[in-house]
DNA sequence: CGGTAAATGTTGTCATGGGCTACAAAGTAG
DNA sequence: CTACTTTGTAGCCCATGACAACATTTACCG
């Protein structure tokens, strides 16, 4: 058996990966303004400085908390899609059930990810956002190749039903409209999107 | 004449107010994070322990702005509306337009006043809030009066179209969309909700 | 008026946290 | 085995939020 006194070794192994676990439970629990580098470093058992070798500043881990979140969020998205029948309005739904879920259930995150002031250079955030807002684009497209939408830029209509659904998180998550009414939210805004979008008569 | 060298009094008269003037000013200019209440004290000319006075911490100040943020938007949409006429597609587009360019004009602002985690008590926000979402509530309704929505509850309507208009701003603010789609989203959420929501043939 | 309580500001202190530098240990390649 | 690189440590500085004790105005009330 090994010592009981578990000595750490000097090089933890995979810190970067450590941090960012306990980064993510902090966050969600407390919420961003509370995580703080050097209390990570407590608890994972490092030195105040050590951080630093993985995440220049406190905003690098916060972009990188974000990131991970666009690469959570396109999971969960494509994992309810996989359940579901061929049927455009079904898809529809079970994407958006399935955004606003993961929005509201994971309030603080998604506050990050959409947060006006990533450092300037964080192309991996935009990368990692294009994954789910590919899955938007093709999902309209093949709305439109089944006759149930009307032509138009995929890409335009995608982005607002991902912004309605992004609102409606936000109002949940503000307070502002009771979490009760978040079916019935995304019940009007499938319904408005498969009538205000499909072809005409 | 008075002194020239200005003779600061003992008491400012109204700090608060340019407290937070002074606040908005360095949210708009350098985002919520950069905002301290010693820099501000120090902007205002008062000593340093003097803002918590009017804010007993930083969060209440933060609060408090996010409620200005409410009555200003309130203000805007509304004067928006002042100038517009009196069919509803017109009144609809004003009011998201009006919307939309606040929104991204402010971003910080929006962030501050749609962020999960204010203070428990912090009824004051959701009372602002109120003023705006009446707004597009009663907007609502005067479709539905003309004819133009088809019944239905107005504040589930409402709240969906508010949150669309969020959400399209998050987006840009997010840099997730070149800020020149704007207005094409804008035009491509009216559309969908004027065709989406009114009435059966 | 005049005196007292409440508001409002000030000074001083503490703990926490971010960011930096110099150093140490562990891995890696020649 | 010896350099070189990566990763973690120790210690410092400084800004900030929060707090307490004290000072000055202002407001109110007899």
């Amino acid at each position: 058996m090994s010592d009981v006194t578990e000595e750490r070794p000097y090089h933890h192994g995979n810190l970067r990966a450590a941090l960012l676990d306990a980064a993510e439970r902090v966050l969600r629990e407390r919420g961003a303004d509370e995580l703080s580098l050097r209390d990570l470093a407590r608890e994972v058992g490092v030195s105040h400085a050590a951080p630093r070798r993985h995440f220049p500043d406190r905003q690098a881990l916060l972009d990188a908390l974000a990131e991970s979140g666009f690469a959570q969020l396109d999971a969960a998205l494509r994992s309810a899609l996989a359940d579901v029948d061929e049927d455009f309005p079904s898809r529809v739904k079970a994407t958006m059930t399935a955004y606003t879920r993961f929005a509201t259930e994971n309030a603080a995150l998604l506050e990050l990810m959409y947060a006006s002031k990533h450092r300037p250079g964080a192309t991996g955030i935009a990368k990692a956002a294009e994954a789910p807002f590919g899955l938007m684009s093709e999902l309209i497209t093949q709305g439109q190749d089944e006759g149930a939408l009307q032509a138009g830029d995929p890409e335009r209509i995608g982005i607002v039903l991902f912004a309605t659904l992004q609102g409606i998180a936000s109002m949940i998550n503000g307070n502002f409209v009771r979490p009760e009414l978040l079916d019935a939210l995304v019940e009007t805004a499938v319904e408005q999107l498969l009538r205000g979008a499909r072809p005409l008569p």
